[in-house]
DNA sequence: CCCTGATTCGC
DNA sequence: GCGAATCAGG
């Protein structure tokens, strides 16, 4: 797997918007085990596991040995929130293909990315939800809005 | 047996 | 750094 910007960019998205690994694997043409390994490489946040070795196993099985001396804190519920997008200031300009939108798809909130060759059978946007208002879903909008800097990098 | 994600370890 | 193998759980 060649990790460019733009697959690290696309695994970030797809891990922040909560897909599974094999799911995210299975969109990036990856195996889930690649997907998990570089997730963990980047120090993506983990997601709640099934399993748990050692530390979280003897925890579980640690009777709480001093219950009555510890009221304890609410220990987190961890709602998995779909995570804080960055922010599309006016820094950033979108810069997706040219052709958005040829017609309005009843107003739908959908991400209008285009996916496949325009013209072809297979030709069709993505159906996800769009995000945050955005004419993208999280997915694509991390890639349909980039830094200014970034494109002058990319335009270079 | 299907799925899940984390860690390990040879490469 | 990479990811298959493996583990551990639902």
């Amino acid at each position: 797997m060649d990790w460019s910007a733009e697959a690290i960019e696309q695994l970030r998205a797809l891990w922040a918007e909560g897909h599974s690994t094999a799911e995210i694997g299975r969109r990036m043409g990856i195996s889930k085990n690649a997907v998990v390994g570089k997730a963990h490489r980047l120090h993506l946040p983990a997601r709640p596991s099934p399993i748990q070795r050692e530390q979280a196993a003897a925890a579980s099985a640690a009777p709480r040995p001093i219950a009555a001396v510890a009221p304890v804190a609410a220990p987190a519920p961890r709602p998995v929130m779909p995570v804080a997008p960055r922010p599309p200031a006016p820094a950033m300009r979108a810069a997706p293909p040219a052709v958005v939108r040829p017609f309005p798809r009843s107003g739908a909130r959908t991400c209008c990315w285009p996916i496949g060759e325009p013209g072809t059978p297979e030709f069709r946007f993505c159906t996800s939800e769009s995000f945050a208002g955005k004419p993208y879903c999280l997915e694509h909008a991390s890639i349909a809005y980039v830094k200014a800097r970034d494109r002058r990098e990319d335009a270079a």
